[in-house]
DNA sequence: TCTTATAGACACCGATCTGTTTACTTAACG
DNA sequence: CGTTAAGTAAACAGATCGGTGTCTATAAGA
């Protein structure tokens, strides 16, 4: 704190009490919940003093909002960064996630702390809007004629078989598959050019999820 | 608990206290969550006391179960039992939100309590599937090839809708109900004859809600 | 080696949580 | 009117909450 960035990696002295306590954080606020996750459980889960950790972290928080900065910073890059699919591709792709996935953390967080000024809350709404705005720019590059409201229909897509997934407690996101197929077949206008990817990948025409 | 049920409105002589919690519930739940409602609070709002709110519901846990049963136990008879609308505009209907509406409770709870076999989770289990039961039988009404997938796909945007709308903090329905449009189009065969078509509800072709 | 930031152990704080208890009041009905 | 169930008030349990204070140990950098 007092002259150098302690961050990512930065454990500049010490034995990484805080990529500990982070971590602890990931699997306790995942399996419990953020508000039945106590700060004595976390700090002796991730073996470190409850001292420690609000040296870190002024306040449980700060550490609810930094864990949520950590969780994804990069905004799925394991789906959008994929070079190996085409634009249309990579779309369907993010509705592919493994069935035992949570709850969305951001959504959770939302919900949670209930207090749309809480900077986990806040984070939450910005990582939100950089999804939105990734499958915009996918969207348009694989030529929608009105990319920002696809990379919107897709997002809420993405929030609601999450949300559902977790009342249901069962597998939403093939239904949510089945829908975008529709959403950007309907909004890729030309559809199919000659000689164009997409019939590349084969599997494409049917996700088909239906359940 | 004695000899008569005391149900809905049977305040057998009494004043009415557990209709006062229950009241209390809705107000307090929706506007601070379920967890951070302490029953101290949630009594002293009812104006009753905690021996009282204690001999009506055997914990917290069961007065947020009966709380969600109470909350819509006619599943949205506002919308499905609208006989002065056609059942493709039922289902488009369901889209209508005010713009204050606050995230779903049964979301809430779900998410809240974080045990899927709290009781008022497997409520809100069942309220959901009820839902989408509603929304099938009206799709079958309107003539839809697979009324089953369509009812689960609206039921996803609904929540995907309802989830966002709290996570963002800026309504989600039209956009919602832009993609839910296209989903009734594409699902209904028959859909247009020359001469007829959607035109008949003028609004339909484009809620287009973008955003 | 010496300094200093980092980590740990542990008791402790006041507040709040769900839930219980005792002793008293009130309202409805026969 | 008197009985009786429904209600109130308020203290109390025991646990847990987020958060501190203090004092010691240690490991890294100079």
């Amino acid at each position: 704190m007092t002259e150098v960035e302690k961050g990512p990696q930065g454990r500049r002295r010490g034995r990484g009490a805080r990529e500990r306590i982070l971590s602890a954080s990931q699997q306790l606020f995942r399996d419990q919940g953020i508000n039945r996750t106590g700060m004595d459980q976390l700090c002796a889960e991730a073996q470190v003093s409850k001292r420690t950790a609000y040296q870190h972290f002024a306040s449980k928080d700060e550490l609810v909002a930094e864990y949520l900065r950590r969780f994804d910073p990069d905004v799925m890059p394991g789906v959008f960064d994929r070079t190996d699919l085409a634009p249309r591709e990579r779309l369907l792709a993010a509705f592919e996630m493994p069935a035992s996935t949570p709850l969305c953390p951001y959504i959770a967080a939302a919900v949670e702390l209930h207090d749309p000024q809480h900077p986990a809350s806040r984070y939450a709404r910005d990582y939100k809007t950089a999804i939105a705005a990734r499958l915009t720019e996918t969207a348009r590059e694989a030529g929608a004629t009105n990319p920002e409201q696809l990379g919107e229909q897709l997002a809420l897509l993405l929030d609601g078989a999450s949300a559902r997934t977790r009342v249901l407690n069962s597998d939403s996101f093939p239904t949510a598959a089945a829908i975008a197929a529709v959403l950007i077949d309907n909004a890729i206008p030309a559809a199919r050019q000659p000689g164009d990817e997409r019939s590349t990948a084969g599997s494409a025409s049917v996700p088909a999820g239906g359940r």
